[in-house]
DNA sequence: CACGAGACCTGTTCGC
DNA sequence: TGCGAACAGGTCTCGT
């Protein structure tokens, strides 16, 4: 579920407290709550047990779609992949289904790692740089431009749809936003990289820009049972809308399948070649 | 280097 | 109504 625009979105419910539940920042630590051991990717289940009580979060923070909880020592690195969310309730409500990981605080609030499909992980790590390494520019970053996009691109031969959804190129983007960054781009999404004209490529800097801004000013995207309060799918242009018109041309929505992911587009606005 | 298939998981929706 | 297939916001690994 989340994408760049999502896990922001999370951390700064976290960082900034909602709905009566406080920041996390400042929070004491008491104990923790392994339930699917498997969601924990570091350190082995005794060692984060032993290490986390009496430490305090200190601050939240995202890279690409990893969520950072900053502890007074150390970090915890938690990916929702496809189905987690982050609850922060008191520490006397009910165990939900699907709860992964709880950390109890010493102030009777908890935070609560819920994952459905168990692709969910999480990470206790003194220095976050290894598991950062290796991937692409924050989109939302000084250094990601115009020309540095067009560049990139000239020293791939990919199609773009799969391109877009490499971490180790931008990071951030999935499967919903790089739909709709295409479609604001114009650009069919088996277009091949190195094919792309400094023109086009400063139309897919822009789409990914507002698809991404939209996302964030919208609280994300909620569909199904993963819901979160964002109201983004109400906005998509493409995204899950096969069969229906296209918002610029009137034209039906087509739904191809690109490196196993259902990719979205407009055979008009955005024409192969 | 690029690509496709399979794995990891559970739940919902679709088609017959 | 029942039941299997297809599909879902992500990423890793392996074989070609």
């Amino acid at each position: 579920m989340p994408e760049l625009p999502e896990v922001e979105t999370i951390a700064r419910y976290l960082r900034d407290g909602r709905d009566g539940a406080p920041p996390l920042p400042g929070q004491v630590i008491r104990t923790t709550h392994l339930l699917w051991p498997r969601t924990l990717a570091e350190p082995e289940p005794a060692a984060f047990a032993a290490a986390l009580p009496e430490r305090t979060v200190t601050g939240l923070g995202r890279r690409a779609k990893f969520l950072r909880i900053l502890l007074d020592q150390g970090e915890l690195v938690i990916h929702l992949r496809m189905s987690g969310d982050l609850r922060v309730e008191p520490d006397s409500a009910p165990v939900q289904t699907h709860d992964r990981l709880l950390l109890d605080f010493a102030s009777g609030w908890r935070l609560v790692f819920n994952d459905t499909r168990k692709f969910g992980r999480a990470w206790l790590l003194d220095d976050s740089a290894a598991l950062f390494a290796g991937l692409g520019l924050e989109p939302f970053s000084k250094e990601f431009t115009p020309d540095w996009l067009h560049a990139a691109l000239q020293t791939r031969r990919r199609q773009l749809k799969p391109l877009l959804l490499d971490q180790t190129f931008i990071a951030g983007l999935g499967n919903i936003y790089t739909d709709e960054a295409l479609h604001l781009a114009g650009l069919h999404p088996l277009r091949l990289a190195d094919q792309v004209t400094p023109a086009q490529a400063e139309r897919l800097w822009q789409g990914i820009c507002t698809a991404l801004q939209a996302g964030l000013d919208a609280h994300g995207a909620s569909i199904d049972w993963v819901y979160r309060g964002g109201s983004f799918q109400n906005e998509f242009r493409v995204y899950g809308r096969a069969g229906a018109a296209c918002p610029v041309c009137g034209a039906a929505v087509q739904r191809i399948v690109v490196g196993q992911r259902g990719t979205h587009f407009c055979p008009v606005c955005q024409p192969a070649g």
